[in-house]
DNA sequence: ATATGAACCCTTGTAATACGATGTATGATA
DNA sequence: TATCATACATCGTATTACAAGGGTTCATAT
């Protein structure tokens, strides 16, 4: 997978992830992996200051699991914010979708 | 449109359109306004060094016209690996897709 | 004549980003 | 006890998109 390609995605796949349910950091990596058949790996570099990026623009809240005999995990889960940003994203994705579509078929125009 | 989202599909865009046929710079901006229906402009600070970065990556050539009483344009043309690359872009795009696809489905697993 | 604006090309500076490298700690297993 | 997977985090580097600015040419309006 072109890790250039990935810029600008980043958001729009971890909130993608969130929405579904919480999930913690390391957790997301290997989801990711898995959903994409071993091609793509979220580098740590990558998921962590994304996480944080988005929780100071409020799309998303965290809070740590403490159960008994486990590892401490922080899990993220959705707000509002988030919700209506993922909408927005996800909009942004079909324009530029439809835009590529366009653009293999505009010879004459 | 979030321009952060444009972060490396900037090379595919522009390459889907002058895969279609060569095209000069400032017809390109023309035309993408066209096409997204004035939904999005691309910066003639970002389309120029994005042409001279394909150009030096190998992806496009271009030359001059100069045809009597008109005005100087620099066209850009595909080249065997600029095509290799889009079809490259293209797939990654997909398994993009499909990754969001499988995110917003993946509750349970 | 000349002012204006559109068409056309380009560069520089800034902020944001993705990621490899690196660090730390814990729990399970060999 | 050594090692590996799990789990969180930061830093430095290269790359990027874009606003802002600069320049030329041509047509049209004043």
């Amino acid at each position: 997978m072109d890790k250039e390609m990935m810029k600008g995605n980043i958001d729009l796949i971890l909130l993608s992830l969130i929405a579904e349910r919480d999930l913690y950091g390391y957790e997301m990596t290997k989801k990711l992996k898995r959903l994409s058949d071993e091609a793509y790996s979220m580098s740590e570099g990558t998921l962590y200051p994304a996480l944080k990026r988005m929780e100071r623009k409020g799309w998303v809240t965290s809070y740590w699991s403490a159960p008994e005999g486990e590892r401490r995990k922080k899990y993220y889960t959705m707000t509002k914010e988030g919700e209506t940003e993922l909408e927005r994203k996800q909009k942004d994705w079909a324009s530029i979708q439809s835009l590529l579509y366009k653009a293999r078929r505009s010879y004459d125009t």
